[in-house]
DNA sequence: ATTGATATGTTATATTGTAACTAATTGAAA
DNA sequence: TTTCAATTAGTTACAATATAACATATCAAT
């Protein structure tokens, strides 16, 4: 388990980010990609965050270089995020229209999304039973998937 | 079952749009709201459709009444969906920012909607087994859940 | 150096969704 | 039956989210 995204005091939240950058540069070493700047910048900020970040947060938060006249534009940040989606490093919520970092890149895996309306954090759960009986609902529907989205809102436990 | 969403040449495409209105009537009734002109015309708009509708292509193809001057504005038809989500006559797609008519507003339930890429067509399951491991899932992870979106989207019995 | 692939910049616009306030409607209580 | 309160709808303006289309830059391999 490499970060349960657990934000209370215990966290240590620059290790956290740093094995994120950590298992970006792998990924892109694997897969193929780089790691430019931008894209890393963008990852960095999401996980800092931690919590489902919006586009247009990371636009405006967005730290332009000497080149780069005002903050990023809007292409920019989503073609970062498109790739960073492509590569299994962030998790678009559908729901929220929002993102947040996977927390297990390096395992490609299909997800349960548990969302609190409270403390707005994100869970990921790998939820093997759901996605077994999914399966099941699948076959009997003669429906072939090619990607699932399970979003769950409510109240996580420490919000309860 | 009411109305499998089966797009074929024996799909009775004015019977289904009618009992989605009787149907409506029937649950203002119950649960007391009034079923306007309004949103009775953007029921049936989702309904003939039979597809997916995205706010904009009703606030387009919306009829203006000899009141109203132009077409209706954003403000209207997002009321109107408001109100039919509320009453559980239609749901929406968050994937893909649209909605879709309810199969089967009298009976208030959670569902996977399979989502076809090819055709467009969305079915709505009721899938009992997906939501008992759901079930487990959240009281694993002691999370109270308010509401579940399960959005599978992939190629359906049809089209494969 | 040239080329091709990838990444970024730039401009403009498309799409999706709300806020805030006004006016009309309607149905029931006084 | 008037008037009151609640609901619905109209209007204006704008906020928030996302993409298209085309130009430029970077950089490694030929």
């Amino acid at each position: 388990m490499l970060h349960a995204i657990e934000l209370n005091h215990t966290h240590d939240h620059e290790t956290c980010v740093h094995d994120a950058l950590q298992n970006a540069k792998q990924i892109c070493q694997e897969k193929g990609g780089v790691l430019t700047d931008i894209r890393r910048q963008v990852l960095e900020l999401i996980w800092r965050n931690h919590h489902p970040v919006k586009a247009y947060d990371i636009i405006e938060k967005f730290k332009p270089s000497e080149r780069t006249q005002g903050a990023a534009k809007p292409t920019t940040i989503y073609r970062a995020l498109e790739f960073l989606l492509e590569k299994g490093l962030i998790h678009r919520v559908e729901s929220l229209n929002a993102f947040i970092g996977c927390s297990n890149p390096l395992h490609v895996h299909e997800l349960v999304l548990l969302i609190c309306k409270k403390c707005e954090n994100v869970q990921e759960r790998s939820a093997a039973g759901v996605m077994e009986s999914i399966k099941t609902e699948l076959q009997q529907a003669h429906f072939i998937a090619h990607s699932k989205i399970i979003e769950i809102h409510g109240l996580c436990d420490r919000c309860t």
